[in-house]
RNA sequence: GGGCGUGUAGCUCAGCUGGUUAGAGCGUCACAUUGACAUUGUGGAAGUCAGAGGUUCGAGUCCUCUCACGCCCACCA
């Protein structure tokens, strides 16, 4: 049974096969000893769907477990994820190497907005309206939805590689992890740490919910300031950049100290704008600028963050002039009820200009804050919801961090994690959205009238649940009369769901043998980007539920970005395709290309060029192998056939050794080293540039050379020689010299010259066998296909490398 | 306004607690090559480590300032 090698890595004929092997071969689980032990309450637990097993870990070592930053079920993977399933499955491969129980949790994320959005316009394009099957029906469709075409992201982070262990695959909706949701809601509105209140909130009106603050996002806008009074009689100019708001206005605010003012403070005038009156109070509040505008400000509460504040301290009357869907309501007047604002705005601007009441227009720089997830202009607007109180959970936080129970990699992040901490604001965490984890709140049938939705058709609907606390239920089951009750119409953040992850993930609540084995999860790793959306977020709920940290490192990643160091985007056209790439060079170069030249927290320039260049790298080391294998077993080199030469015993002799061997064998030993500290330091970068470095320019350009003469046995020199002679051209004489400089040295070193090959061969299985373990957490397909080339000739090695032993450095 | 980061070879970036002639990849130039690999090898050119000042026996590395670029947070009537 002969067997060729082939000349080059082909990576499109292996890695699909190795990674189904992997997965069948159950390498990706960690290491557990089932232990049966009978429990008293045995029919209750499997009820509660709790293991009636336990297990302890095997290797007697802490366990190594990072969970997934789970990638939206609707995702198509892109280089962001290809980044950290790289950098997850480096670290894990590595823990596991060293004999660790690694664990891998995959799994994926709702993503409330994203998918209810997706699905919306696909129906929408069916000629469904959503409002009118219902949400029922609705989010059937949605689930449909996620059956057929979601978790394909699942099938290309195995793609690249992902040692996870697919049996503990979770979905932050499947039940387990509602149930945790439901507690953790439950455990914290008991506490008074979640509350409902009406407050001013950003609302999106395209995807039609209130929003987090951290998702609002601004972009820099040319705007226009404008200069007027609300009518002639009114004594104050004021400036504004949304005229349309001014309905709403229930004070003008002047700084304490503008003399210009002063004798206006306190005194209130009846104005009429366009028809609509308003009585409008002279306040004093420090926060004005009496250098902007004319150093007066109209106050509107209801549509303005900062005016809401002044209108608190000043009780002044909350009018909603804008309503849910971005048209003014009937409270802007007859001429304005039904507008959309930037109509209401003109039509406002056109009368002022008519009516000589517009001094000016300015142009001005100004910021607009737009939602996160779909651009559209924030309208903030007076609205009830629910809210985290964030103080307490924020101080938690903060010292886990100050007293090292969590480090952050790269250190400069901590001071930015404080800075948040610091300025905290409590968390709007209901969202008027269908798809997502229903508030398990419940309230009276008897005491609710016209029960709608927010972002329905009735803009008034929010009224009508002014309920007291004692009146509704809140739990984690639904109340037992449920026909005298009605579940609250939102669903809450997908933030809140993510930041249970590292233990709902586990089966927290309950205390299985999974979360008594893996909890804390060891490192969180995921890009700087959403280090407040959820890392904050799992440390402060981590601690709150669990009295934990929920992981000891956060290793931050930065931005893909191309080769000119510009941010990948559709419109630029400059984006890679993972799977692209992957199909074109393999996942190892991809993998190595991300990784290496890199530093954590830092963007970093992925393109193609660089790519290819690991693509070469895996040949290389595909080669190297191939004639490390072929020499070994005295095969041909030339058809790349093995021989049947054997090697059961990789130990080398000391006293055959020349100073090649010696030379890479003490470079191998630092290398050792070196690697191993880059690791357990998360310089994944430097470790893998080490590698590359080693492989390549030692071993292969330096001590394959070498052993190629000195594996020469005296009957091939000897035809060499003869050749040469018979050939005298100029540039084989330097060959001639070397040949004789290096047979000197070996003679120096009193070597039995029929052994020394033999002992070269080993030296070789040696030092490439153990490299290859070293590569395998960064190029996990080329090594391990090469391994099993290796196993051939070399029996002894174990059966696949991902489970073979991290070399130790001797000596 | 507050904070953070970056500025090192043509390009993209490494360079830990300061220590001999400053590194890599890609690019470039010359040469070599039919027994592992052209997805190769050998050799070369290329840098006042943004600028200025300081600490030190010694600074890319520490301190101060300046300039340029980027990011985050807050505010923006």
């Amino acid at each position: 049974m002969m067997k060729n090698i082939n000349k080059t890595w082909d990576h499109k004929k292996h890695e699909a096969k190795l990674y189904e092997n992997w997965e069948k071969s159950g390498y990706f689980k960690p290491e557990v000893n089932i232990e049966e032990t009978t429990r008293t309450n045995t029919d209750n637990a499997e009820e509660k769907g709790l293991l009636a097993t336990d297990y302890s870990l095997q290797a007697n070592k802490n366990p190594f477990v990072i969970a997934i930053p789970p990638p939206n079920v609707t995702g198509q993977l892109h280089i962001g994820h290809a980044l950290f399933a790289t950098l997850q499955d480096i670290m894990i491969r590595y823990h596991r190497l060293q004999g660790e129980p690694s664990l891998w949790i995959p799994g994926t994320d709702h993503a409330g907005i994203a998918t209810q959005t997706v699905v919306d316009k696909m129906l929408k394009k069916q000629g469904i309206n959503r409002f009118e099957i219902g949400r029922e029906k609705f989010l059937e469709h949605v689930w449909k939805w996620k059956e057929e075409y979601g978790g394909k992201i699942n099938q290309q982070l195995r793609a690249v590689g992902s040692s996870c262990d697919w049996s503990r695959e979770r979905f932050t909706l499947d039940d387990g992890l509602s149930r945790a949701v439901n507690e953790a809601f439950v455990h914290l509105y008991k506490k008074g740490l979640i509350y409902r209140g009406e407050y001013i909130v950003n609302w999106c009106p395209k995807c039609g919910t209130a929003i987090a603050d951290d998702e609002v996002e601004y972009t820099e806008q040319k705007g226009k300031l404008y200069f007027f009074k609300y009518d002639k009689d009114f004594p104050i100019s004021i400036a504004t950049t949304r005229p349309e708001t001014k309905f709403g206005d229930a004070a003008v605010a002047v700084n304490p100290s503008d003399k210009r003012y002063k004798e206006f403070i306190g005194k209130s005038y009846n104005i009429c704008l366009d028809g609509v009156q308003r009585n409008i109070q002279i306040i004093a509040d420090r926060s004005v600028d009496s250098t902007f505008g004319t150093g007066a400000v109209g106050v509107t509460p209801a549509h303005s963050a900062v005016d809401w504040r002044m209108g608190e301290e000043h009780d002044l009357p909350r009018v909603k002039v804008i309503n849910e869907r971005g048209r003014m309501t009937e409270e802007a007047g007859e001429k304005y009820s039904g507008l959309k604002t930037a109509e209401a705005r003109q039509k406002l601007v056109e009368y002022l200009h008519s009516n000589n009441l517009l001094e000016k227009e300015v142009e001005l720089d100004n910021n607009l804050s737009v939602c996160y997830r779909c651009a559209t202009a924030i309208e903030p607007i007076p609205s009830l919801q629910w809210f985290v109180k964030m103080k307490p959970l924020a101080e938690k936080a903060k010292e886990a961090v100050e007293s090292n129970q969590i480090e952050i990699i790269p250190k400069r992040f901590e001071k930015v994690y404080y800075h948040w901490m610091d300025n905290i604001r409590d968390w709007c965490i209901s969202r008027q959205l269908w798809w997502g984890h229903r508030i398990p709140v419940w309230y009276p049938k008897s005491k609710i009238k016209n029960q709608r939705s927010k972002s329905g058709t009735d803009d008034s609907a929010t009224d009508n649940y002014q309920l007291e606390a004692k009146d509704i239920y809140v739990g984690i089951e639904p109340p037992k009369d449920i026909e005298n009750w009605i579940q609250d119409e939102d669903v809450l953040d997908t933030w809140f769901s993510s930041a249970l992850w590292p233990f709902s993930t586990l089966g927290w609540p309950d205390e299985t043998a999974d979360y008594k084995a893996f909890y804390p999860n060891t490192v969180m790793e995921t890009g700087y980007d959403i280090l407040f959306f959820w890392v904050a977020r799992m440390i402060m709920m981590g601690l709150e539920l669990t009295d934990q940290v929920p992981f000891k490192t956060v290793y931050l990643h930065g931005l893909v970005r191309d080769e000119k160091n510009r941010k990948m985007s559709k419109s630029l056209g400059n984006g890679i395709d993972p799977l692209e790439v992957i199909d074109k060079y393999g996942a190892d170069a991809l993998r190595m290309a991300l990784v290496v030249g890199s530093a954590p927290g830092q963007d970093i320039p992925v393109g193609e060029n660089k790519i290819r260049g690991y693509r070469n790298f895996s040949n290389k080391i595909w080669n190297a192998s191939r004639f490390v294998v072929l020499r070994v077993s005295e095969g041909d080199l030339r058809e790349g056939e093995i021989g049947k030469f054997e090697i059961q015993d990789i130990e080398y002799s000391e006293k055959l050794l020349t100073e090649a061997d010696k030379e890479i064998l003490k470079k191998h030993q630092e290398v050792k080293a070196k690697v191993k500290k880059y690791l357990d330091e998360f310089k994944f970068s430097l470790a893998g540039e080490t590698l590359y470095e080693y492989f390549w320019h030692t071993f292969c350009d330096i001590y394959i050379e070498q052993a190629k003469r000195q594996l020469e046995t005296e009957e091939q020199k000897n035809k060499e020689t003869e050749k040469q002679k018979n050939s005298g051209t100029e540039g084989q004489k330097d060959i001639e010299n070397f040949d004789i400089e290096h047979s000197l040295k070996i003679e120096n070193c009193k070597i039995e010259n029929s052994k020394l090959p033999q002992n070269t061969k080993k030296i070789l299985i040696k030092i490439l066998s153990e490299s290859l373990v070293m590569l395998h957490p960064f190029v996990p397909y080329v090594t391990e296909s090469v391994w099993q080339e290796l196993r051939e000739i070399c029996p002894t090695l174990s059966e696949s490398i991902m489970i073979s032993k991290w070399p130790s450095v001797s000596e």
